[in-house]
DNA sequence: TGTATCGGATACATTCGCGTATCGAACGGA
DNA sequence: TCCGTTCGATACGCGAATGTATCCGATACA
């Protein structure tokens, strides 16, 4: 189904099993890691044939791939929720907080988004779809520092905004992979704070 | 073999083979990605059947477990040179400068990396090995900010120089997933020093 | 409610990769 | 150089996963 030629008729059962298999595809993937996982492990989880698959998808990574992109854009929306909240007084640190909850929310995703990673890395047309999902996080981290701008802090060397935002994704990145690895949840929200602080402040105070 | 139970006469043919499979597996992970290589494509790229595999490993985990520890040792070596290098007078940037070359050496590396990243993250044995390699690179930067710290520059709000080689070492897994994705190995250089400059460096001036 | 269309289950053939058992050749010590 | 040992090639059987073709029940629309 990967190219909707003709117009057909879309029941309503068609959309909840291919939800079914997205939301069971996400677990397995998430439990096993997608180079390690069939097409029927994913019905089997989702409780379909593989024709039912097969029906809605022309392969793994077709699926996988939707997947991504449905996770992501809702990520997408709720930072750009979290860095809109609070009006244009501006108080970065607490714009931190809220980011952090929602980027790391659950380790699941994270390694799901690391599968994706992998992937993507070998698959240029992939990667390009992937990009282009960073940079709009990057966006709408910039647009918020810039609002913030005028008002007060200063970052350091990273006089840019842009590069400022680019350090944001880049620090997120880097505290993933150690959660990736020890599973603390909390800690990793706590060490990305600090990070993003040492990044983001001159040294100051900081608040405004 | 991974259990050498009694002693055997291990032949010279067997150390070059075992060596020959661990480089032609090094290439094809990189290429394919280790969720889609067989151990007979391993095998083909180094020119050997099957046979020879099975004479050497139990399975592909285990060979890339072994591929990932040799290739990780020799790392950690270098950038353990790279830090020592200057006497104690101590130009943080230079280091900065020579641990960045050596880091951000080849895609590949990052690449088949990545994938024993992925895999660590779902099993805990595998995960505390490659915790204790990055605790090992953790160490060799804290010494060397720790030489480093009485002379001149300082940290902002990494004031504790544990956590300053955390953040290091965020900063580097950041600006991989960068260079994953678009290749580019030259910016992900520069902009590796640019972070790390941020991170270490209070925003006055710097050098020492 | 009737009916044409759609969606998913089932059954099948096939390919692929795995692990083992066996055998001849290479090796290294005497 | 000779001989026992080790290494790796070959051949085999097996199980798993794939993709397709077909069929029946569900669904939307009149």
């Amino acid at each position: 189904m990967a190219t909707q030629d003709t117009t057909r008729r879309v029941t309503r059962r068609r959309v909840r099993t291919r939800a079914n298999l997205l939301d069971a595809a996400f677990a397995v993937f998430a439990a096993k890691g997608f180079g390690r996982v069939s097409i029927e492990e994913v019905c089997e989880a989702a409780g379909y044939s593989r024709g039912a698959f097969y029906s809605n998808f022309d392969s793994l990574d077709e699926l996988f791939f939707a997947l991504y992109q449905q996770r992501a854009d809702l990520i997408a929306e709720q930072v750009s929720g979290a860095l809109a909240l609070d009006g244009p007084e501006l108080d970065v640190l607490a714009a931190v907080d809220r980011v952090t909850e929602v980027l790391l929310l659950d380790r699941d995703w994270l390694l799901v988004k690391t599968d994706f990673l992998v992937h993507a890395a070998r698959v240029p047309e992939v990667a390009r779809t992937l990009l282009e999902h960073r940079a709009r996080l990057r966006r709408a981290v910039a647009d918020r520092l810039a609002r913030a701008r005028g008002h007060a802090e200063l970052p350091a060397v990273l006089a840019d905004v842009e590069d400022a935002a680019h350090a944001v994704v880049a620090a997120y990145d880097g505290v993933t992979v150690q959660l990736l690895l020890d599973g603390d949840l909390e800690r990793a929200r706590v060490w990305l704070k600090q990070l993003l602080t040492a990044l983001l402040t001159d040294g100051s105070d900081t608040t405004v």
